[in-house]
RNA sequence: GGUCCGGUAGCUCAGUUGGAUAGAGCAACAGCCUUCUAAGCUGUGGGUCGGGGGUUCGAAUCCCCCCCGGAUCACCA
């Protein structure tokens, strides 16, 4: 709740209380943004107590708006004008209130504002991104990737202490298939001989490995096999399925072949976080914790909490909890997804006292984090009853899902190069229009393009991360991802043209006009005022972003100031205000507004270009 | 079949602790650069909020039924 609301909020009950003889509580206190089309700058709605006045809501309104404005209370008087419609009540708020929020916005860092009334000492850990080591990362890992970055920022603004973490599968079938046909078809290919990225080099042998099999299968059905038993008994998944166990057997070759391949794939991952600015405090390995979830299984079984079937395989029930019994241990011993995710949470837990676990995954997996919550729960984990997982749609194309083996991925890699060429022919172009009307000196070819690179990348990552993380969202390739309209390009365009006027001001320390001086004539015009009153949401929204884990909030309040600087720029000049108050007054604001948007976008790992 | 999520303008999306005539962007059309950056601003057209019932001063929002789409219910991850 901002400080308007609660002052108000306050003066309504004491109002409601001597008027009707109403004890009000916090819930029939409805207050909202005054809708443009009437005067006024917050509304309250007053049917909440027109039962207990007996009165038509037009009259409560207006009843309680001159209580308002004739405040007897000794609370400072912030309601000026007030105006009523049917139930629905108009206060227009002093300008000198708004100036003094402004100046607190000012002098007070945004983060500890928001943080102040609510600190919290705690640990939370996010885990994000989580890849398989045999194919580079598409377009559903970029949602992944920028949702699990964003959300940790925005909790460490709400006070919460953030360790980012990555649990990295790299073992198992699927990257013994790429080895396998690198083996048998790679001619000893490395990145360095092919110029390819490791992980593009891998994710090739993959889809190599795949299209051998289908062959191998088709074969064998034509001599009559059915589909089943092809799939079984095809040479390559059987070499592949040996070579697993060689794996887990510690099988020098396989396991120097192994660690070969995968440092390819990191090479390529590093370079692939790299240029999406993501980045973690910890990263864990399946090959190292796959082990410790077996042991952990082992002590549940001996505990009692967990039970061995007849073929030796280990499950867990959890009827009493509504779900169906779960596999834990396969009968050869072997472990499963839920085994390893286990033996991950023990040592994640050994290396940090976690207060909060926060899994990034698709919301296709939510029975299995259901499941993990329950068994580490049971396995006395403090965090395992309470884990959260921030359960995200998924990104479909329009003929539906994308598909590795189909070749309908988006990859990462690709669409960020695109996104930064685009965004550098869009400025090539603007600058040879712009030479024409404005007397800006061009960039140098570097400075331009770090500029396409952080416009292009804002694009993208404004454009997946606006969405509302929980809903499927499409991104069709045949169309270009928008740099107009309500995307990341016109929020950075809006600060880039503040600064630029901040730069002609020259001036650095600007002082704000007194209440006084601008309670007279020359008070605030709206679109001054709709900005202070925005900017003064700030906070509360940030806090919102959190307790919902939406970064889509922060997307839409940016976009949102941007609205209101870009009319404000437009109807009224700052530098060319010839009354110096004004003026000071209208820096101020395009300086906060500019911080506030830097602060936004910074939740979102969005880049802001100087100029551009 | 059970469970969960979704269905809002031609397209992509906001808006759900119940509030005024449901909002943006894109696309279409019409204006605005000798003036702080036109990646901008202003305007026009565009809707049975999937359908039907209910709750009440008031429902896109809450409840029930139905239709459509997706996910999931693996000795896959």
């Amino acid at each position: 709740m901002s400080k308007l609301e609660n002052i108000l909020s306050q003066q309504v009950k004491s109002a409601v209380k001597e008027l009707y003889g109403m004890e009000a509580d916090d819930k029939m206190i409805q207050l909202q943004k005054t809708r443009p089309e009437f005067e006024g700058n917050i509304t309250l709605v007053v049917f909440p107590f027109v039962k207990a006045a007996r009165k038509a809501p037009a009259q409560v309104a207006s009843e309680i708006g001159a209580w308002l404005v004739n405040d007897k209370i000794v609370n400072d008087k912030i309601v000026n004008k007030f105006n009523a419609v049917q139930g629905f009540l108009n206060l227009t708020i002093a300008d000198s209130f708004w100036l003094e929020q402004l100046q607190s916005i000012v002098s007070e860092p945004i983060n500890d504002k928001i943080v102040n009334d609510k600190i919290i000492n705690k640990l939370m850990m996010v885990e994000y991104s989580s890849p398989n080591t045999n194919k580079p990362l598409h377009l559903g890992h970029v949602r992944n990737n920028l949702l699990g970055w964003s959300i940790a920022k925005i909790q460490e603004a709400n006070g919460w202490k953030v360790v980012k973490t990555n649990i990295v599968n790299d073992r198992g079938i699927h990257i013994c298939k790429s080895m396998l046909a690198w083996l048998k078809f790679g001619n000893g290919e490395t990145p360095e001989s092919s110029g390819k990225k490791g992980d593009h080099l891998i994710g090739d042998y993959y889809v190599r490995f795949d299209k051998e099999y289908r062959k191998q299968v088709a074969e064998l059905m034509a001599n009559g096999m059915d589909e089943e038993n092809a799939k079984k008994e095809a040479p390559l998944m059987k070499e592949a399925q040996a070579m697993l166990l060689k794996w887990e057997q510690g099988d020098k070759q396989v396991r120097d072949l192994w660690a070969k391949m995968n440092s390819w794939v990191y090479a390529g991952f590093d370079e692939t976080y790299r240029m999406m600015g993501v980045s973690f405090d910890k990263i864990y390995y399946e090959s190292n914790t796959y082990l410790e979830g077996k042991s952990e299984v082992e002590k549940g079984l001996a505990a009692g909490q967990f039970y061995r079937r007849e073929d030796g395989s280990v499950w867990a029930d959890l009827t009493k909890d509504g779900l169906d019994e779960k596999l834990l241990l396969r009968a050869d011993g072997t472990s499963v997804y839920m085994t390893q995710d286990i033996g991950t949470a023990k040592l994640r837990y050994q290396d940090f006292p976690i207060d909060k676990m926060v899994y990034v995954v698709g919301n296709e997996q939510e029975y299995h984090f259901k499941v993990l919550s329950i068994l580490l729960d049971r396995l006395g984990f403090p965090f395992g009853k309470e884990l959260v997982h921030f359960s995200y749609g998924m990104v479909e194309l329009p003929n539906g899902k994308m598909k590795s083996r189909e070749g309908t991925v988006v990859d990462a890699d690709d669409l960020m190069a695109q996104m930064i060429a685009d965004a550098k022919q869009i400025y090539l172009q603007k600058n040879d229009q712009s030479q024409i009307t404005n007397n800006q000196s061009p960039m140098t070819n570097d400075q331009c393009d770090e500029v396409a690179r952080m416009v292009g990348l804002g694009a993208l990552k404004y454009f997946i991360l606006k969405v509302d993380p929980r809903k499927n969202m499409l991104f069709n390739p045949e169309e270009s991802i928008d740099f107009n309209g309500n995307t990341g390009p016109f929020i950075q365009y809006t600060y880039a043209r503040i600064q630029s006027v901040l730069r002609k001001s020259n001036s650095k320390a600007v002082q704000l006009p007194t209440a006084q001086r601008s309670n007279s004539a020359s008070g605030l015009n709206a679109k001054e005022l709709a900005l202070i009153q925005r900017l003064c949401d700030y906070p509360s929204v940030v806090r919102q972003a959190g307790d919902e884990f939406s970064p889509a909030v922060i997307c839409n309040y940016a976009y949102a100031l941007a609205c209101d600087f870009n009319s404000f720029y437009h109807d009224y000049s700052i530098l060319n205000e010839p009354d110096e108050a004004v003026r000071a007054l209208r820096l101020t604001l395009a300086a906060t507004v500019a911080k506030t948007i830097l602060h936004a976008m910074n939740l979102l790992g969005i880049e802001l270009p100087e100029r551009m």
